[in-house]
DNA sequence: GCACACATGTAAGCCGTTACATGATTCG
DNA sequence: CGAATCATGTAACGGCTTACATGTGTGC
């Protein structure tokens, strides 16, 4: 049977599975949260546990109830021969990737500028940088955790490119607050334009 | 009537419309694919010409059927008083904008780079350096045309944006194959991990 | 005459989110 | 004992894309 087609999120959920150790969905979730997130955004757990069910229905992971040892019913997640072979097959996949998607309501909003008040717009900018800030704090939080584990050499070179990514984007933000500026204090919100 | 939720879709299509003059939904889709692009995704025709249908029912929009003097039977839209005062009441909404969406297959695939000949790795990293460029190029080209405008400030101002964006974006993924050069050139592929 | 750009749509379907429901365990 | 966290789901829905269908006008 060929590889699949599968939505990335699939694979990305394989991906978290292909690091050593069972984890249940909600550890998935969590760690979805301080990883994916900063480069692919986190899925919902619903979503993670749907992945789950179906990546089990291909027999790319099996699962574990927790006997009467353990407490509480959790379902524990480990990744197949096939899993990883079908997960190794996508990885190295001669297709395109596919394109970066990125959605920037901030932009969005600069961009029908002329319609908003000019103190309103640069408010947005100034939060959209403190918002910015606090997801490179986060970044640094588990670029520390990952630090020294060998196993998790790409990982963290995933990390790096998102810290700098952040660092990047308040750079951005701070560049546009000055072009902003630029535009003169005074910049009119334009008005219905009816009869000029 | 308050101003309803709609998709950040709906105000980009109708954003375009907040600019002088009326338009095609085909139109829109082309001014699309060189502004909103770079910054927020441009939507497919299909969901072009249903939002406007959508902010017609609105009220936000008029259409007008090409007349006998033109050929080809087209639709022109202009925004009304109604879709311009929505607009601004969503431009200068308080809420917030909502998160930035970012997903990167490429990255997603770094990440994973524990599974990949890291020949393989480097390769895509180099294509999305040049895909980076090119879309470089063409917000270069786009931002040329939209020179000295004074109705575009602000969509200038989210053209700049996107160009220092993209360049970062190059330098991003060029330091980011430093990283993984700096593994070892002989870093090996996991392999079934099988009995140790 | 044929390909290509213009121009508008329909239909199907997946992806992914939000909201909701449920229950166990731990900690103060 | 109540709140928070752990843990797993279902249902509904909306958003958006892909593929398809159709027809006109322009230029080689």
């Amino acid at each position: 049977m060929p590889t699949p087609r599968l939505p990335q999120t699939a694979w990305a959920v394989l991906g978290l599975l292909s690091f050593p150790g069972e984890r249940t969905g909600y550890e998935l979730k969590k760690w979805a949260d301080s990883s994916l997130r900063f480069f692919y955004g986190a899925p919902a757990f619903s979503q993670i546990y749907a992945e789950l069910r179906r990546l089990e229905d291909l027999g790319y992971v099996t699962s574990r109830r927790s006997g009467p040892e353990e407490p509480r019913a959790k379902r524990a997640y480990t990744i197949t021969e096939e899993g990883r072979a079908a997960l190794a097959t996508w990885a190295a996949g001669t297709h395109d990737p596919g394109a970066v998607s990125l959605k920037h309501p901030v932009l969005l909003r600069v961009w029908l500028g002329h319609l908003a008040e000019p103190e309103r717009l640069r408010e947005l900018v100034a939060e959209h940088v403190t918002r910015a800030e606090d997801e490179l704090r986060d970044v640094r939080d588990a670029l520390a955790k990952a630090d020294g584990v060998e196993a998790w050499a790409h990982p963290q070179i995933a990390l790096r490119w998102s810290e700098r990514r952040l660092v990047a984007e308040v750079e951005l933000a701070r560049g546009m607050l000055a072009d902003l500026a630029a535009l003169g204090p005074g910049q009119p919100v334009e008005d219905s334009p009816t009869h000029g």
